[in-house]
DNA sequence: ACAAGAGTCAAACACTTGTTTTAATCCTTT
DNA sequence: AAAGGATTAAAACAAGTGTTTGACTCTTGT
């Protein structure tokens, strides 16, 4: 116990340069318990099962990080802080239209969670937090999860017209993750109902495109609705089309 | 091992008059098992909890039930006989509009996976065997999840108009119910994003109604290019204005 | 060179899980 | 009332988990 606290306690004097020595094992487990951790989750992941990838002995767990809690606390860390520059984030910095930005962010979380490439660290962690929350949730929430909802709500809230923290824009924002989420949650339920399912690179492309125009659907009818009432209001008389009265009568 | 593979087939002689006897533990292990898998799920429910819930002995379980898949094997035909009259099955049964049905079934749905009440049984099940299945898995698909999937995209297809099996329509219902799910999956995830999100009883109406009118967007949107193309192919000069170039080419 | 410490390893520990055993108890039938 | 199977109860079992121990290397600073 207590040479395992001092050796976790490491990290602080990581400037120290006296430590340029192995570090190899360290690393190794980082690495084995990424992907074990982000296939299987934090509780079917063994320590053992980690340990045996990274070719290392059962103790060297506690050894290094304390117990398998600061093990996963520090995969978390390193998972977020080294690939923080992606697809997605490529995507949502883009500054083409919105519609075109949300359309490329919803494809590129929907090929990184479900995509049969070897799954993102940080969506295979997001995923597993999702279904089964972990001591850690909230460190993964506010450093994996949230900056990808809020910017997510950003892009949504300038479709409808409206601001990011307002309550449709988050249940949007909500409905438009949700339908992600549900294909990587509920995969070998969906697989059985519907066996065509087999989720090939192109099925993949299909299905984020689906969700992409099943989700622009509600934004620009609600943008549209929105901006007719306030034009309406304002009483400015333009040569904007606004035929869709008919539209709106419908949704009603 | 073998009084208890005897005992557990005492279910095939169950219209035998003789045994009207007792069965009072096996009743309270049967509920006590329903409440725990249900909340729990089947992996982190454990015997001795639903035994001790339902004030039996460890050993009752295997006695009964064979195992603890026997259990929950028997719990699922419990739980799928029993409450098939239900606000869902009203509501999916309806007459009405399907527009009208298909917002009264997310309703029913959403408030059985997520309202405050006494969770519904099949609802908890289904929720746990999606984010972790179970060797029981193919069973409660096709008796718990897979009557309420077709008959959602009989109602969905029937708005699209389209047929049921039809691509188009299986991914708009996965889209719906995916927006259910993942208030229920998500729930903890979702509290500490969004700290008003308490789901008191008229946020769930709402959010039940944001998802429907969320979907019937697009179901409305899809029904009516269809229309559109379909009569333009007709070639039959109508009174009709296709002023929906302009939507079009935005999905494209 | 050599003592001190960092790192590794096999083994064991403590605990929880589902399951089985063995004996005691209950209840029906004769 | 007695017999005998059905049911319960306490305890132990076997396997899996995370964790700790203590001996064994190997490097390192003086």
């Amino acid at each position: 116990m207590s040479r395992a606290a001092v050796r976790s306690n490491r990290q602080d004097s990581q400037s120290e340069p006296s430590r340029i020595s192995t570090d190899r094992t360290r690393t190794k487990l980082l690495d084995a318990a990424g992907e074990v951790f982000a296939e299987a989750g934090y509780y079917d992941a063994t320590v053992r099962q980690i340990c045996a990838r990274a070719g290392a002995n059962v103790a060297a767990v506690n050894y290094h990080f304390g117990d398998k809690l600061g093990l996963y606390t520090e995969v978390l860390r390193h998972a977020v802080g080294a690939v923080q520059n992606e697809a997605l984030r490529k995507a949502l910095d883009d500054d083409a239209a919105p519609e075109e930005v949300l359309r490329q962010a919803i494809r590129a979380m929907f090929q990184k969670m479900c995509g049969a490439d070897r799954p993102d660290l940080r969506f295979g962690l997001m995923a597993h937090e999702l279904a089964h929350p972990t001591p850690a949730m909230s460190r993964v929430i506010d450093e994996a999860i949230r900056p990808i909802y809020n910017r997510l709500r950003e892009i949504i809230g300038t479709i409808l017209r409206l601001p990011s923290d307002n309550e449709t824009t988050r249940l949007c924002t909500i409905s438009v993750v949700g339908q992600i989420v549900h294909y990587a949650h509920a995969r070998p339920v969906l697989a059985q109902l519907w066996p065509e399912l087999t989720m090939t690179p192109a099925q993949v492309d299909q299905i984020a495109d689906h969700i992409a125009a099943f989700s622009l659907a509600y934004l620009h009818e609600a943008s549209r609705m929105r901006n007719n009432s306030r034009r309406q209001k304002q009483r400015r008389g333009g040569n904007e089309r606004q035929s869709k009265r008919r539209t709106r009568s419908k949704t009603k």
